[in-house]
DNA sequence: AGTTATTTAAACAACT
DNA sequence: TAGTTGTTTAAATAAC
């Protein structure tokens, strides 16, 4: 509130563009992420809320690229996180840095002639980044579990049958043979860890980004491999005893000869977890456990217990409280041949995904360098921005947490979602708005998603705002209340919130269809509806070329459930929104009635009547009784007063509402 | 190219 | 006086 306030006094000094622009900067920069500040560049972009509707401004080419770096880096995020059991991008605000941190790395990452100055405003802004990377690495988690499953599975056989075959040999052979094999592996996974530590020092680590360059050679080999096992075991035993037995060195490689041999043999391979410091100095002991948490839960939890649940890899035993699960770690997951095993098989995972991201990535650039070299092509991705965008990229790349849609590939976002978060922008295309996704569904939908990630809703602030007052049973709300719904709803809002409220503002003042009641405690918002179609352009539903898109977009795959549900969508009525409305309370707040909305939803092509865009005092006749009853709008409220006062009883009005907006007329009409 | 809808910024007035 | 709520105006954009 403060921040709000301050920023916009600040800028009033400035009238002209130019100051806006870098003022706003300074805004964003105080309120949410400061790297956003990339003001410079002028246009609407200013930065924060700008972040989001650089999106429009990008090329379906590259949105796609962006997109896909993003997902690539928060894959490699995921990655390293997996490989050392160190998160690096915190939740908590003082793992801001961190994300930030990453923010270069992925820019970097990009190659600067492919990216617009938005995009790279994008980039910066670091709760978007977040926000992806939280869902990213949720989604990663789950792809990760299901590999590992298998991959555990094989390797588990393996060691069977070569323990089996040690049975009938000498233990020496058998040593021999796992230890060979135990080397193959130690020596994929040691380049694999390299890798993995480079990239978690240049993202990472902020402090030496100079040894990005040459990593290698900083990193002592020994501490490669042992962090993995120190960690996991770090992890699962905080304190522990183990601590001081260590012998660090021992436990990487040649450790990993000797676990080998544990194995079959018994513990001795006690190894370690020392403080394995980094090269920088990093208590890699301890972020790990911080960031894990983070990223994964509350900070009291634990980076390996998530669900009630033990996540170790394979195990999935229920715990009721962390402590419950700290014992359980203890027990079954202590340092031992087992857990130590485990940990080369995730190591092993690891090295496959990363094996695949580098495929992917390739992909990748083959698809960027395609689209780059003639970006008009309609082929891939049909024309349509946003469409293409969305299906472009493995939407996998910020997918709400709650969509469960497609099984193929976990990431998605529900459609809408997917429509949003390409056109980024939002609500500047209004197409949110018009085009297939009625808000209410999309926000039931992905209501969590929103809830949670920094993404920048689709919808029109004029869209919002009615959707606020209509999930209410008295479908009024007084300003601050639609503040505390924007807030509440979307995470975007709360972090974002140096204009929108002023946006919110303009918009109950410059529609029409919002019409202000006076009350005794003072005034409320409500909706006319009426006003509100009358100035809504056509929708866009059936429009074959949309749905062709779509379709399009479907050949992708993953995306493929993601887009069939936002089709379903756009086809039949959700009933969304919890929202209590009552057809009673409806009436007295919104004049009209079904019919008017039927009606007039679709045409109106804003000719001659939404243009004026205010009539101040008196308003049409409806509009104006609701005015006009300052006491009773209150009275409304519970009572039900004499228009269509409300009762609460009925259930109906808020779906009617929706599917008005979803299907204007066939519920009515 | 012109229009419309949105968003953002900002100035101001009226209240609290 | 400072902050909030409302109104307006203006500019920039994107979509039509």
């Amino acid at each position: 509130m403060m921040v709000e306030s301050a920023s916009e006094t600040i800028r009033s000094a400035p009238s002209g563009q130019n100051g806006v622009g870098s003022i706003s900067g300074q805004a964003d920069g105080g309120g949410g992420g400061a790297g956003a500040a990339g003001a410079g560049g002028g246009g609407t972009g200013r930065d924060s809320a700008a972040g989001a509707d650089s999106n429009g401004e990008m090329s379906p080419a590259e949105l796609l690229h962006f997109q896909q770096q993003q997902a690539l880096q928060v894959a490699r995020q995921f990655l390293l996180q997996q490989a050392s059991g160190l998160s690096s991008p915190g939740n908590n605000d003082s793992k801001q840095s961190a994300s930030a941190v990453q923010v270069p790395v992925s820019v970097a990452m990009m190659s600067p002639q492919m990216l617009t100055p938005q995009q790279m405003q994008q980039i910066l802004s670091p709760p978007q980044l977040q926000a992806l990377l939280q869902q990213q690495q949720a989604l990663m988690l789950q792809q990760l579990q299901e590999y590992y499953k298998k991959q555990q599975e094989q390797l588990h056989l393996q060691l069977l049958t070569q323990q089996q075959a040690g049975k009938q040999q000498p233990k020496e052979a058998l040593g021999n043979k796992q230890l060979a094999f135990q080397q193959q592996l130690l020596q994929m996974q040691q380049l694999q860890q390299q890798h993995l530590l480079n990239l978690q020092r240049q993202g990472l680590v902020s402090l030496q980004p100079s040894q990005a360059s040459g990593p290698l050679q900083t990193l002592p080999q020994a501490v490669c491999p042992t962090d993995l096992p120190q960690l996991w075991k770090g992890e699962g035993a905080p304190g522990q005893p183990a601590e001081d037995s260590v012998k660090q060195e021992g436990l990487d490689l040649t450790g990993s000869a000797t676990t080998a041999t544990s194995f079959a043999a018994p513990p001795k391979v006690s190894p370690p977890l020392s403080h394995h410091t980094l090269p920088n100095g990093q208590p890699t002991v301890l972020t790990p456990r911080r960031d894990s948490s983070s990223h994964e839960e509350t900070p009291g939890s634990h980076p390996l217990y998530g669900h009630g649940e033990c996540k170790w890899p394979g195990c999935e035993t229920l715990c009721e409280d962390l402590g419950q699960f700290i014992k359980h770690l203890n027990t079954e997951h202590a340092l031992d041949d087992r857990s130590t095993a485990q940990c080369r098989v995730q190591m092993q995972v690891v090295q496959q995904l990363e094996i695949q991201l580098a495929k992917e990535s390739e992909r990748l650039q083959a698809m960027m360098a395609h689209l780059h070299m003639r970006p008009s092509e309609p082929k891939p991705f049909s024309q349509p921005v946003t469409v293409s965008a969305a299906d472009s990229f493995p939407d996998g790349l910020v997918h709400p947490p709650t969509s469960a849609a497609a099984p193929v590939t976990p990431l998605r976002p529900p459609g809408l979602s997917s429509a949003s978060l390409h056109s980024g922008g939002p609500a500047r295309r209004r197409s949110s708005d018009k085009f297939c996704s009625p808000i209410s569904s999309e926000l039931a939908q992905n209501h969590e998603f929103y809830k949670n990630a920094d993404v920048r809703p689709p919808f029109t602030y004029a869209s919002l705002i009615r959707q606020a007052i209509l999930e209410t049973p008295d479908r009024q709300l007084t300003l601050n209340e639609i503040y505390n719904w924007f807030t509440r709803m979307f995470a975007y809002f709360r972090r974002n919130t140096a204009t929108w409220k002023n946006a919110v503002r303009h918009n109950l003042s410059l529609h029409k269809c919002f019409v202000r009641v006076e009350n005794v405690k003072g005034a409320v918002w409500t909706v006319d509806e009426r006003e509100y179609q009358k100035r809504r352009p056509p929708k866009m539903t059936g429009s074959p070329t949309l749905v062709k898109n779509m379709i399009s977009g479907l050949s992708y795959g993953a995306l493929n459930a993601s887009y069939q549900a936002a089709l379903a969508e756009s086809s039949f009525p959700l009933l969304s929104s919890p929202g209590v409305l009552n057809p009673g309370s409806a009436g007295s707040l919104l004049p009209l009635s079904h019919d008017e909305v039927g009606a007039p939803v679709e045409p109106l092509p804003s000719n001659g009547s939404s243009s004026p865009p205010r009539l101040s005092p008196p308003q049409y006749s409806h509009q104006v009784q609701v005015k006009e009853e300052p006491a009773e709008a209150e009275e409304d409220r519970r009572p039900g007063p004499p228009l269509g006062p409300a009762n609460p009883s009925t259930a109906g009005p808020p779906e009617d509402r929706d599917l008005e907006e979803e299907l204007p007329g066939e519920e009515l009409s």
